[in-house]
DNA sequence: ATGGGCATGTAACGAGTTACATGATTTT
DNA sequence: AAAATCATGTAACTCGTTACATGCCCAT
């Protein structure tokens, strides 16, 4: 029972709060469930999962068990407690990185520094940025009518909802802006 | 001149872009500079914005000359090199990072983690945003105006204007949502 | 037999932050 | 007299990534 004094970073209260749905899950199902989140908020590395998982163990804020698979290597299964459904309302419901959110957009930063190329590679990166907000809108599409009809799951569906939008937006801009560009060519 | 065998990090590369406009800068400029980038990349540390500043100096991408003043402490002003002028197109003409953007937006965070939460404390959260984003659009307003009518600035332009529709963006989405949650309640 | 999915972990490293330290000038 | 601005820097630290290592099952 190591004491909470210093705080976790945003990641640890990411992977609690996957947890806080109620389901034991292995890293690995917390992998995949943090894959999902990646539309606004990006996943960690997979072995910062595990490292992760193991810290939050260690404060007591989740249990673990192992599970022997026969054939399967073998699972350890992470269960949130009452301490760490506590310590997950009270970061929830804190000021803590309140609405500081992190945004390193590499296409717009790209076109800040556009003096340095040339408008057709511009094209080029803008094309297929929207390529990928295609594909990331199928994905959330998947996501949402997975979500739909499940009360447990209303948060989630807004949050998907959101970055529906958001997606939807990015990719307007960037068709916007790459007609701009083709006209002054 | 040490030879660029590891490639650098985007904020090296950010900093050197912000000298790509010709401009003689001391670190405390860059930093200017580089907080006026926010809305779409996050900006370094002040201590960071110095070791990168050194560090390319080291691989000779930029120059660096010590003034004095009378007064103020002394200035260290760098300028960039013609290598890196074209280290810096290549970087932006290669698909290095292309369009893999970052973005950890706490707030959709904690809508997906609503439930463990009240809706009222999300109402809450969700105006402090929105005042927020009020304020970058009223700041991006100031940037734009700014750059009006200078040819040099119009890449610039872009990225502020698409800074701004994000921005508009992100406003009704919250507005919405909080409408949405006090019907419910 | 080859590749993908399941399942976990370590070691080394680099990126980036925080806190501290200095110190003069100008503004309030 | 206090606070803000200009101006730079170091040390300690944490976060997070990359690359590697292991090994079985199942489908093609």
């Amino acid at each position: 029972m190591t004491e909470l004094k210093t705080k976790l970073p945003t990641t640890s209260y990411t992977i609690l709060g996957l947890l806080s749905f109620g389901e034991e899950m292995s890293g690995y199902d917390v992998r995949q469930w943090a894959q999902s989140m990646k539309f606004f908020y990006w996943s960690p590395a997979q072995s910062q999962v595990y490292s992760e998982l193991r810290r939050l163990a260690e404060h007591d804020l989740v249990t673990m068990r192992e599970v022997r698979q026969s054939g399967k290597p073998d699972k350890r299964l992470y269960q949130i407690t009452d301490a760490g459904v506590t310590e997950f309302q009270r970061w929830w419901a804190s000021d803590e990185l309140d609405t500081t959110t992190v945004l390193k957009h590499s296409v717009v930063l790209k076109i800040f520094f556009g003096h340095m190329g040339t408008p057709e590679k511009l094209i080029e990166l803008l094309e297929k940025f929207s390529a990928e907000q295609r594909e990331h809108l199928s994905q959330l599409g998947v996501v949402q009518e997975y979500m739909e009809n499940d009360e447990a799951m209303s948060y989630p569906a807004l949050a998907a909802e959101w970055s529906y939008h958001y997606c939807k937006a990015e990719l307007e801009m960037a068709q916007k802006l790459v007609t701009r560009l083709k006209q002054k060519l």
